[in-house]
DNA sequence: ATCTTGACTGAAAACGATTGCAATCATGAC
DNA sequence: GTCATGATTGCAATCGTTTTCAGTCAAGAT
């Protein structure tokens, strides 16, 4: 039914060797080469990559798991991530966790089958805190989460700085009651909690925070019941995009102003965040860069499984909107 | 190095083919099942995917492959098909084409290379025109876009009926100029604008539109322009979610009032369209419903691969928000 | 006791490529 | 003319499974 290399070979009149050295890198020469490619096109011959993974013992495959490919976040870098593969040759194998810890072993175990070449992975905190990846078999470069300090290679974003960022943002807006919202699944969450903490120390102010569930729901609801509390804070910092959906609808069903009623500070420069009430001050971090840089992390280890674990720490950027005008 | 079948049938003391049978669906005895499993866990031992599929000739893989799955749309049905596919214990490969030929021809090369089980497409008008399913040697449905009527699989919105919703939905707020803005590379486009133009027509009213590249960008730009014309609308029907994002940024650039001086409504209940301005006034496609209908279209192809192509038209729900307020 | 039957089990042949090794061939040196 | 050399080429082994086919064995029918 299907052609094979063999049939290839038959009708070049050569052998099923000369026809695997025609399409790959071995020394052919230019008659025979040209035979083979025309008897390519004459039969429709595609080659077999189970076969030729099977034999060759090179996946060319890169396992890519994320939370939930529906955060913009993990949208943008998995586009980095393609296209960095598919210029080099190789496939990309995604999975949605939904920061689940069986299904982050399930899909660990099937890299593991898939032979994959690498990994570039975002683990709940657990999963970081407990990963062997000399176990696994195959590189693991860790993004948007790192795991304990010095065990693996990642690229990460210094959270701690850019939530202070933020901080000092509102603090310099004339904002004293700041309020956070972070997650509580990933190692994140923590690190923009600990930035955020420590910046409002500076400025000798408290530092009332939450700590939520991640997704646009969860936010939203906890910031409902935190804005009817008597000590609801005037400016807030919150910690990725889906929590900004949350606060943003929590602030709509309160109806209150932005900012002049609450001024809202967050990560994630989504698409349409300049769009949204008076426009969103945010955090932007470079998505793009931090999938394509994972990606040449990983090639790196591959050309030197030896090397120390190396940790890339990319700064976010700042944009200010009017979410966090200067307190009238 | 890396422990294989053999290595396990040694250590269970068994044959290779009762450890396949045992990890598989074959007839083997309790006592020797429980053997495999210990010799399975104290080895760890993986099963080879490669070796598996190319003996078996089942590649349990399937390949999507949309323009970019940046677009949310997307994303969301990227979402659901990987879900159905899992759940299937199959694997899905992802491909973005950014609507270019040269990409869409490439990756349906790689899928026959990786002798897929199936394919679901969103491709371009020119290669929805010329696809050959069966010269391809795996079926394909497409979705979002229709190819040829009769020719092919597939899952799609009833694009001229939701366009005429809202159409239909401005006219009865008491809009008369009302204006199109439509994607000039997929059929989807095209038919939106066949329903838009229809539905004006039946009301009596003229049919303006303009076509654009599909990105947030090119909708920005042609209607910056647009809204310069003397002649310009005060209402309009955006094609997709994109063009909203790019809409938006036009109006706010201009400066217009929404709804006042320009109403909106379009297509993608995007999860950020409640808190845009007043709200926008959307087409909410069933996203996660089209994968999962896709994929299941798929499993129904094959196992009856001679039945005649089916196309499936899920309708779109009008969701009502500020941006098309009656006409003051 | 013998024969059937059915349920397991193992040996060995695929699956379709790549690759180590040996053979071939033309070329230029002697 | 012979031989060494280097560049191609072909043969056959191999990658790690699944699956066919032919046993083996115990139990029940006769």
């Amino acid at each position: 039914m299907t052609v094979r290399i063999k049939d290839v070979a038959q009708a070049a009149g050569v052998s099923v060797a000369t026809v695997s050295r025609a399409l790959g890198e071995g020394p052919v020469s230019d008659s025979l080469r040209k035979k083979v490619e025309a008897a390519v096109a004459a039969t429709g011959y595609r080659p077999n990559l189970s076969a030729r993974r099977l034999r060759s013992q090179h996946s060319q495959t890169i396992g890519l798991i994320v939370s939930d490919i529906r955060n913009p976040f993990f949208t943008a870098v998995s586009r980095a991530v393609e296209d960095a593969a598919y210029q080099l040759g190789m496939r990309v194998i995604l999975c949605n966790t939904d920061e689940n810890l069986d299904k982050e072993a399930l899909y660990l175990r099937l890299m593991q089958e898939e032979r994959v070449t690498g990994v570039i992975f975002a683990p709940t905190r657990e999963t970081a805190a407990t990963l062997d990846v000399d176990a696994l078999g195959f590189p693991v470069v860790l993004i948007d989460r790192a795991g304990p300090p010095g065990r693996h290679d990642a690229v990460v974003l210094d959270n701690a700085e850019a939530a202070a960022l933020l901080v000092d943002h509102l603090v310099a807006q004339g904002y004293r009651r700041i309020g956070g919202l972070f997650g509580n699944t990933s190692t994140t969450g923590a690190e923009r909690h600990a930035g955020f903490v420590a910046a409002l120390q500076r400025h000798g102010l408290e530092a009332p925070a939450r700590f939520v569930a991640p997704s646009a729901a969860a936010a939203e609801q906890a910031l409902g019941l935190w804005l009817r509390d008597a000590d609801r804070p005037d400016a807030l910092v919150v910690s990725n995009g889906l929590f900004l959906l949350g606060v943003l609808r929590a602030v709509k069903h309160a109806e209150l102003a932005v900012p002049g009623e609450l001024a809202i500070a967050g990560f994630d420069n989504d698409d349409w965040t300049d769009l949204a009430g008076p426009g969103l001050t945010v955090i932007e971090q470079p998505v793009y860069e931090i999938g394509r840089t994972a990606m040449a992390m990983l090639m790196e280890r591959l050309d030197n499984p030896a090397q120390l674990p190396r940790k890339v720490v990319l700064t976010g950027r700042l944009v200010t909107r009017g979410s966090s005008r200067p307190r009238g």
